[in-house]
DNA sequence: TTTAGCACTCATCTCTTACGAGTGCCAACA
DNA sequence: TGTTGGCACTCGTAAGAGATGAGTGCTAAA
């Protein structure tokens, strides 16, 4: 059985009018279509075909079709005409980002609840940090008598910072004495390499004054772990209740989307570009009613992050494909622009 | 009519049984209630009286009574038996916060999650700083050549930074001017006098370095902002959707939860103590299917906080007032660790 | 290969009926 | 006077019976 040209025809205008109307599509609707000016008898001959090719699933005998897994799989990957983005539709994107100074965590949290509301889906935004990233800089500046502000600034340019009450009056002498041991300790080691038992070794090299010190030495390592694991962030989730495949599964997915340790490694790992997992394909059974769509995004070379759509299976990729990849782009760039240092010239 | 001593029996029986199972409560279900040792017949004459005098309501001729507005309200006002917490209660809670050296931020953040785990609600937590609070210490770190780290520290020891990247080179020679010339012009200052307007005066005495600087005085400004608004935090939003009260409504509540702008205003002044809005009490229209309660926290005398629980009106009054109480107060009470210095000494 | 015709399937809607939980009211009783 | 048993009544809910119609598969003719 071949899969000619009007069989895909006939796929696509299946799935582009399910993703529409939600209903099961029919021979008659079909055969009204511009592309397709063949019989509804005809049509279900190849709608017969096209079933037995494993392309479309029938909820019930007088039911039309819907497209299957692999339908959907087909479409996506060579019948369906993707809509380039509009200059209105870039612009309106571009808007989301027109803020000046951005800070780098919240310009994420921020991207992942705007697009949410532009695509109608929840949303996940991930970053990740290369293992060649080395502490670039330790700093600890006295705020009050008993507190200092710790700050690690990393070779990617990222920089956290975190209050620590100590238990005793830190004087200049104190925190330059500090400053320069953590420095010498610390910087140009990567990131990865900051575990727990590192920071016990370098604990122990203060001698007497690890107790006193080891709120610091904590807190440090606290930083660099916050640097190292990246960012989690969700946006509208509560989007998918507006979808009635959601109506008994909702509480279900939200839980899911919330669990970075379940949802991260799926996300985390892909080819640049957008990549597409259509209901059963994704490997987290609780995905399978949903399609996941994941874009990374670059600082210059280097990937940096992943941001992910999370919709019903019916979702509209073919809009949907192109605005998240417009979006990943731009969020790499304005990021780019944010850690314009330090981009390729030392990974290795 | 009298609202006697076998009225509130039968109220709270009704109540309490409504609350348990959420059908509408019966005169033979009640009349086998131990305290309530009468035969239906006149179990539903009091429930005539009860629905006269405006304490219950009738889904249908055909159906039992549930409470009214009035009902809960006389029941939580007077009714009510508290369950004071048990000690393994309060270990859980105690548990929930059983962190080092918290980072404030992060602490609500997490007791808000934590509370709406422990509670099936939708909880929400917000800071709030008092008119009085200063600028007490601005520092400006230099991290990068031309990024510097901002921090602005305020007399109640919120310690806020942010990364700034700057258009030139940043010596230690400019930092420390600029620093001087910071703390000059701000510190002593209440953060809710550092509007735009005084912004833009001080800028203006940088004279011909006011474009150079201006990245630093507007970093300045936000984040003093920052800690004059406070934070907003929302946990298990997606709880409501356990209770079927919520199945048509869900997505409405939860978007008007994560809207400060109405939010905020209704659980930001209360009285200290645990408040209850039930149903109709409550002023935004979107919340009248729903009871908040609501609970100030304060950092020694000083109100810091409110953190409110939002779910069905047929909630467990009875475990939840206490235990929001008991959850506030503890929260209280490690923010004060935390920021254990200026609580009332500078009040006024 | 395409198409018209036709019998068949099956979800959905509507109407009817039966059921039962719960009520209100009344008369009798302590 | 308060309490109780009895009884008719209400009304939501569940179950069953048609009727409807969208859509199919198959067959035979063009």
């Amino acid at each position: 059985m071949r899969f000619d040209d009007r069989k895909k025809r006939i796929l696509s205008a299946i799935v582009e009018t399910y993703i529409r109307t939600g209903e099961p599509v029919g021979s008659k609707t079909l055969s009204e279509f511009p592309g397709i000016c063949v019989s509804p008898a005809t049509v279900r001959n190849e709608m017969a075909a096209l079933f037995e090719m494993g392309f479309l699933e029938q909820p019930h005998t007088s039911a039309g079709r819907i497209p299957s897994h692999l339908g959907y799989r087909a479409y996506i990957d060579g019948l369906m005409r993707v809509k380039p983005l509009t200059e209105d539709e870039k612009d309106g994107i571009d808007a989301l980002f027109n803020i000046g100074d951005p800070d780098p965590d919240k310009l994420l949290a921020d991207a992942a609840e705007a697009l949410a509301e532009y695509t109608g889906c929840a949303t996940v935004a991930m970053t990740t940090t290369p293992h060649y990233v080395t502490v670039e800089h330790i700093d600890i500046v006295p705020a009050d008598e008993s507190t200092v502000v710790l700050l690690v600034i990393a070779s990617n340019g990222v920089v956290k910072s975190k209050v620590c009450r100590l238990g005793f009056r830190v004087n200049t002498g104190i925190a330059d004495f500090f400053r320069k041991f953590a420095n010498d300790r610390f910087c140009g080691h990567t990131l990865k390499d900051i575990s727990a038992e590192f920071v016990t070794a370098v604990s122990v090299q203060l001698g007497d004054y690890s107790n006193v010190f080891n709120p610091l030495i904590v807190g440090i390592y606290e930083l660099c772990k916050e640097v190292y694991d990246g960012q989690y962030y969700l946006g509208g989730r509560e989007k998918l209740l507006t979808y009635n495949e959601y109506s008994d599964r909702a509480l279900e997915i939200m839980k899911l989307i919330s669990k970075r340790d379940e949802l991260g490694p799926v996300i985390g790992n892909n080819p640049s570009g957008v990549t597409v997992f259509i209901g059963k394909e994704n490997s987290l059974s609780q995905l399978m009613g949903s399609s996941l769509l994941v874009a990374r995004f670059n600082i210059g070379e280097n990937d940096c992050g992943t941001i992910g759509l999370i919709g019903p299976v019916r979702m509209d990729y073919s809009r949907l494909i192109p605005h998240l990849e417009y979006f990943a782009e731009k969020l790499g760039t304005l990021l780019s622009i944010t850690y314009q240092r330090k981009t390729g010239d030392e990974n290795g």
